[in-house]
DNA sequence: CGCGATTGTGAAATCGTTTTCTTGCCCCCG
DNA sequence: CGGGGGCAAGAAAACGATTTCACAATCGCG
């Protein structure tokens, strides 16, 4: 037992489920007594509509569930975003749920398929490195709108937010190159990402600017987390001529080469300067705090809410690019003279 | 376009929809010639079964998805959790779907909501405070397995998993109190969760064991955000006799603390002491290193998940309740003497 | 060789809604 | 007074899968 149907409650009320659906969906044509005595049963038993009933008689088009796949749940940027998607839907009466693929392209195809199972009014995804496009166009071409976040699809065209890492990378090292760095490593982002990618045009392209050449052997890629930036710092200083400045292309590795940095009793920005990319609530109290390229986040989640909003009624518009600017924040581990009363929030 | 029916691969492959259907779910009573057809024209067509209806035809009782509702996922302390959950989830072929209540009773009511609705397998639920148990016992009526996670419900009997709170914080409060501290504040979690009253016992045990009477002066009731420790720590802090150690009842809010005692220019340990319960993956790398509770929040969730696997099956078995134990991790936050080779994880 | 048991297959019922179709009733106007 | 037009409400179809039921055909065994 448990579940009552909406059978039970026309009997109940001695009408046809159809007037009782009539009633439940706010349909006009039906008598005020009707509709009173209806509701009155529906209340008595407690009636839920069984949504799955009702998506199969439906069709996708109407659920208010929006699906968010992200690439990995313990990267706060993500939860900032994902804060930023719920709040928008929350705001226009939709769920939203969320599934984290942890990178894995196998695990982002089982969630496409609970997604598409499911029948999900729309999705916001950041794929996975590797990601099968083609799948993903498939799943649009079934009917579900879809918003790409953070990361770009090379060769197909989605709706996508993202924030411009390009010149996010070079605010970073060229705020290195002024305080008189030359020898400046990368720790770089997972292959494959269009993320990392752009970070490190970024970061050759200041240097290009500062006329210095290329150093093959400062350039380290590592993969989002925090163990590759520990790993790779570590690889970095041991290096002949180790260098004086790094650059790291996310929040989890910067914290991976503090920790290194730390163990190894190098002391920042004293031996070495400190840039990271992707700004966290608590980067202020860091030890030391940290200098960072803060992305917009909470933005971004809501530009994309909002996409995927505009996009839901009507399917085939054409496909949008929205890019949302970086901004530089500077606390001590670059090592740049501060203002006496400094105002890391 | 769009999707493609199992009638549309019954007609392709010249047999009925029941044989489709069979093939497809295994059914031994098919013979080879026409398994390989169906197989053939499925392959063909690319089709997926549509899972609303056959979540619709079958009942809720074989949905491979389980949904996990948490209260907070800012805090990394969920975030763990949820990773050790989808862990054990994905080793079983089971998909993880997320919601974030952000503490809110009406969130959670809409999420318990499409979890019903989606006749999701089980669920695994942090609930909010002021959380309607009855509400979730319901659900629980209806058929679906709940396992609550971190906190418990009083009056109801669920299966549960949690960890040893007033140990935790009893043993903090001990630490403070063996590095010679008599004025220990307790920045509290939010009223309503057991969490929060067991965090408050445990600190009233340790001080009561040393024979030190409370003050209330030096008691707050925080809600666990980050902004409520930044400003009960003001407020401790322009008490006529400040505190010279502080215990605060969780990350997010000791988070608050450090960075009001950071803006005041207040020295910690040397200052005022401090003692966080839950650790966090960079709680070593803060300035100063951390002290603080650590639960086993990976564990938490994998258990939680177990626990759910084992209930899933039989339904109405007794309700269980799984306790872990918390670890005090000294850093230099506390101000106790560390060995020469600190090894902050 | 005959008859019951077994097996493979298709037709049809089913899950719980929504929506179209149909029907009966009332109202209004010529 | 008769007939067309609305309109409220029930009957039935539809959504797309699974599963029961019915029905041949084949098999096995005496």
């Amino acid at each position: 037992m448990g579940t009552v149907t909406i059978q039970e409650v026309a009997a109940y009320a001695g009408v046809s489920s159809a007037t009782v659906s009539r009633v439940l969906n706010g349909h006009p044509r039906v008598s005020a007594e009707l509709r009173e005595r209806v509701l009155e049963a529906s209340r008595a038993l407690g009636y839920q509509p069984n949504r799955v009933a009702r998506r199969l008689r439906i069709g996708s088009s109407t659920s208010d569930v929006v699906g968010l796949i992200i690439s990995d749940i313990e990267n706060p940027f993500f939860i900032s975003v994902v804060r930023g998607v719920e709040d928008v839907a929350y705001a226009n009466r939709l769920s939203v749920v969320l599934c984290n693929t942890d990178e894995s392209p196998a695990k982002q195809q089982m969630y496409l398929n609970v997604m598409l199972a499911e029948r999900v009014g729309g999705l916001i995804i950041s794929p996975a490195p590797g990601s099968d496009y083609q799948e993903l166009d498939r799943l649009r071409q079934k009917g579900i709108p879809i918003v790409l976040l953070d990361r770009r699809a090379e060769r197909y065209d989605f709706d996508t937010v993202q924030v411009d890492n390009v010149h996010g990378a070079f605010m970073a090292v060229s705020h290195l190159i002024e305080l008189g760095h030359r020898r400046i490593a990368l720790i770089g982002g997972t292959a494959g990402l269009t993320t990392a990618r752009d970070r490190y045009e970024g970061y050759r392209n200041a240097l290009e600017k500062a006329g210095i050449a290329l150093d093959k052997s400062l350039i380290k890629q590592g993969d989002y987390k925090k163990a590759s930036g520990y790993q790779l710092t570590l690889d970095l200083m041991q290096l002949r001529e180790p260098p004086r400045a790094i650059f790291v292309a996310n929040n989890l590795m910067t914290l991976g080469t503090l920790q290194a940095l730390q163990e190894l009793r190098i002391r920042v920005p004293q031996d070495v300067a400190l840039v990271g990319f992707d700004d966290m609530p608590w980067s202020g109290q860091l030890c030391p705090p940290l200098t960072a390229v803060a992305q917009p986040t909470y933005d971004l989640g809501q530009e994309a809410g909002r996409l995927l909003l505009r996009r839901m009624p009507d399917r085939d518009a054409a496909a949008q690019t929205i890019v949302l600017q970086t901004r530089l924040i500077i606390r001590e581990s670059s090592g740049a003279r501060l203002d006496k009363e400094p105002r890391h929030e």
